[in-house]
DNA sequence: ATTATTATCCATCAAATGTTGGAATAAAAT
DNA sequence: ATTTTATTCCAACATTTGATGGATAATAAT
């Protein structure tokens, strides 16, 4: 792990942590193409050069980046299999669902980051984030399977069709918002409606 | 509608629609910003200011290819209706989702370039695929509402969450693939089943 | 055959973008 | 107080990228 990483923790008011925290929205929103040092820089309101001195090139920040999202990702997974553990499958879910869709949506940059590795080829070859165990995890978490190592295939495509509901109504509010409700609470509740609408038959159908 | 577009669909092997069709894929795979007209040239194998000479600006391209991509939309979502007039709902899902997972995985550019819309921001103002449109149209077809002006809230966000399952296994292969299943087939069956067991519960539940 | 039109490429430009060197300033250490 | 270290910015460079002018060749029209 970049040891710079671990500074810009240490200190969220730092220029590090700053960089680094506007990098991922604007990583999120227009991807790694589509975002310049220049706009990352002025965003801060620091020099261009500022940017390079604390990070180094573009790609170590954007791998900077995945490294954090991978990070809260594994810490969101981990807290909500304590609170979910023993409860039946049909809560877990409702409780997983709830948890999830709220902290993505405060949080949407990790969904839209989840989706640009998901779909974007890239010109270069960068980390990425770790979907495969987290699947697994969440499989196991959710009741699906016994143990990590051997998640049957069945539950992995279940588990990725549920997580990429959740992502692509996060990720799409922009687009999706004025087809369906104009306030944004409005619309978090009709998500989480149709999550359950959609989610909860499928896998609580015994 | 670009008068280019029409020329490039009279004659497929033609210069014009070769770049029109290579565009398509690049745009799909790399984004707007991810592809340069270099990129593409480079694909067809003729100079870069040729491609100036048939499609002028790198937007216009863009936006030959948006509309290129909404008009097979609509003409498949036309030829699904058909199909599926008159059939039970749970018919009518089992044959639209056959019909389109099979669709759009041998054109996996227009689940791409539906995704990109969706999710990524645009630096500049551009065309984008007419999704509310399509939108009511399928909840119509589904039978969840009588007519194209009054589909409910509830239904779209249904419609909604359908239609993104299945872009994100089609879109999401070249990551999911190595998850799941290691041949290409495979990967198409366990898609479908999966949409069919998380699809088919929810929608036909009386 | 001659002319007009269409299509292609080479060379080049201008702007955007990633990146760096070095001077200037601020902060810390001695 | 002086030296050292860390931070910041200005200016500039090289590369990438979108875009164009003009010469050349191919094709069609007369």
């Amino acid at each position: 792990m970049s040891s710079r990483l671990e500074k810009a923790r240490q200190n969220p008011d730092s220029i590090k942590a700053r960089i680094l925290a506007s990098s991922c929205r604007q990583f999120a929103d227009y991807g790694f193409h589509g975002t310049t040092t220049r706009m990352i820089a002025k965003d801060v309101g620091i020099d261009i050069s500022t940017l390079y001195y604390h990070w180094g090139e573009k790609g170590d920040l954007y791998e900077a980046v995945i490294t954090d999202i991978n990070d809260k990702i594994r810490d969101k997974l981990a807290e909500v299999e304590k609170k979910v553990q023993g409860k039946k499958l049909s809560t877990r879910l409702e409780i997983g669902l709830d948890i999830w869709v709220d902290y993505l949506f405060a949080n949407p940059e990790i969904s839209n980051l989840i989706l640009w590795n998901f779909f974007g080829k890239n010109r270069h070859d960068m980390d990425s984030i770790k979907a495969p165990q987290y699947i697994a995890n969440i499989a196991v978490s959710l009741g699906l399977d016994m143990d990590h190592e051997s998640v049957s295939v069945k539950s992995k495509a279940a588990v990725i069709a549920a997580c990429n509901s959740i992502l692509s109504f996060i990720s799409g509010e922009k687009f999706l918002r004025p087809i369906l409700k104009d306030e944004h609470n409005d619309y978090i509740n009709i998500v989480k409606e149709t999550l359950k609408f959609i989610l909860i038959p499928a896998f609580d159908r015994n």
